[in-house]
DNA sequence: ATGAAAGCGCTAACAG
DNA sequence: CTGTTAGCGCTTTCAT
């Protein structure tokens, strides 16, 4: 826990502020915060002792006496995951540009964790909460509704639970992932996802269902949440038999698995089995092949996200609402026709 | 800036813990905090209260008052990349461990973003900040420093300025690199990094010069901060005549760059050009060929950090320390020996 | 338009 | 061991 700051040198304080300029407090803190008008000259001595004294005012004691916060936590599952480092990069600039900072904080995909995670944000005060939950259910959520924090969860959307949520069309672009393996020949279709616990792995896998509805075999591997578990979970499956001409991954860590395990067994992308995978990556379009993955609107996810939470701040009381964002595919060599690259390898 | 926050229900404060308990404020604050022993029962009738109200602690209160803080503040470049992005996860788990929350923000590489995200990071009273900065010359650290609050800067380390640093020994391992390029053969490399601004770049730029002395020519290229200004820097340098025999990339952006580069430029990695890069990342595995690359002990760097905060918060006051950590080069096939392939005329 | 004074939720100092 | 009281830095009445 916290230990003593004996070296914390006494701050300037809005009271030093006030001395100096020779007016009250009160008036220091008008011209800070512009809350009522103040004569033209005092504003200049109020800013002038705030320069001198390099005055830094006290957010805490602020949003105390206040009861506004220009905190917003965000709850995440792995902040390394470059996915989720690029999606708290959006936040971090939109929530800048309205006066707000943000304390960031991982769950490791673990429930129980979420929940202390979350606990700890809210001893903060912070005006709201943006959140990609674990599962499907927000652990948790009651203790931020009963605290009055607003709640927006992103890309894993809970159910029968009254947030506004910002997703994606998993099912859709998922659909329409089954339909271009199928028109390029693949028959049988492995899906690999962390865990059909989460909502939006379902939502995928329903989706390939869906776009290759008796054109080609399908099957799902649920194969964990860290890369290790991911290549290792492929591998084994891999040396069952019974390998599949195509390889849909649902998310990135699958994806960098993926190439692993396959490597490891010695099959060649696309010439035995095509690969397709959920979230793309700067360098999977410099891989061998370049791979064939669908591309998040990370960006307005995120724009999405705290515009819908700074409305909720602002006392938007309308029902929950739920963005599904469209993705797009983007289509390179991984995914290509396996007799093309047989016939170019023969010659 | 904050809006109302007309849905704020009335938390419970520790005023309605201590009725509800039958105690006075200052023992429900012991019982939390154990400062002070409190009687079996009377914790226990605390306790009780705390779990039906559902109270969670005001921590911004609590500091105001104690002025202990249990935050801190994190700078980085761009959470975005994953580099960074691993190190705030580090960071952030051993935070946790001692009860601290972390502020992150990020500087976009920007001097006086730096120090403007290093004031509003001060609004919040942090114990101490952590920081990984733009240049060589921490912008803002006066006022960090008049404000009493720790600073310990991390992976550059500031010239001129009394802050603990840690890092790595970019020279000796950069002049390894160049030992290694030279024993497979290549006798012209390029080094490409951001800018000999940046304090590490100069030290891997000097250290593959230590490496090769006398037996390779080597050039240097800066290439900007971004992966675009990257790939086309390089592009441009290559368009321009006098291919090198391999490539030195300086950090994780400029790698990537330089793979697309020479993919463009139809180069063959390590027939015509060897590569190794600074930053090692997951996907460098899996790319072909594999690339080597150097390792930075990121978890070590980051527990160090903490631990080095932890103390100055705790009132350590010796000398700033400056921790140097020794990187791992990991040998892979993009510096293997070219072939008899020429496509690179050796200038 | 300005100042004086109260008080946000909490802990430290002081009594008992 | 426990309660009472003051006050952290700030914003907001309420007077003027």
């Amino acid at each position: 826990m916290a230990a003593e700051q004996d070296g914390t040198r006494k701050l300037p304080s809005i009271r030093t502020v006030a001395s100096r300029a020779g007016v009250s407090t009160a008036t220091v803190s008008n011209v800070l915060n512009a809350r009522r008008s103040v004569a033209p000259e005092l504003v200049a001595r109020v800013r002038a002792a705030v320069e001198e004294l390099g005055y830094i005012a006290d957010h805490g004691a602020s949003r105390l006496r206040s009861r506004r916060s220009t905190v917003a936590g965000v709850l995440v599952p792995d902040i390394a995951n470059p996915f989720f480092g690029m999606f708290v990069a959006v936040l971090e600039e939109a929530a800048r540009r309205d006066g707000y900072d943000l304390l960031i904080v991982s769950s490791g995909d673990d429930a129980e964790q979420e929940t202390a995670r979350l606990r700890a944000l809210l001893t903060w005060r912070p005006a709201g909460v943006i959140v990609i939950p674990c599962g499907d259910t927000l652990a948790g959520y009651e203790i931020a509704a009963a605290a009055g924090v607003k709640v927006v969860a992103v890309d894993r959307i809970p159910q029968g639970i009254p947030v506004d949520g910002i997703g994606v069309n998993n099912r859709e672009i998922s659909a329409e992932v089954g339909r271009h393996l199928v028109a390029r020949g693949r028959r049988n279709i492995l899906a690999v996802g962390s865990s059909l616990a989460i909502g939006n792995v379902g939502d995928r896998w329903a989706g390939l269902r869906d776009g290759t509805e008796g054109e080609a075999g399908t099957e799902m591997l649920e194969a964990g949440f860290t890369l290790a578990d991911n290549r290792e979970a492929l591998a084994a499956r891999l040396a069952r038999g019974g390998v599949p001409d195509a390889l849909f991954t649902l998310n990135n860590v699958a994806t960098l698995g993926a190439i692993e395990a396959l490597q490891s067994a010695g099959l060649h992308v696309p010439q035995d089995v095509g690969l397709v995978g959920f979230d793309d990556a700067d360098w999977m379009h410099v891989v061998t092949p370049p791979l064939t993955s669908v591309i998040q609107p990370i960006e307005a996810m995120g724009r999405a996200a705290w515009s819908r939470l700074l409305a909720r701040i602002g006392g938007d009381t309308s029902p929950p609402q739920q963005l599904r964002l469209p993705c797009r595919l983007e289509i390179r060599a991984s995914s290509a026709l396996a007799r093309q690259f047989h016939g170019a390898a023969a010659d």
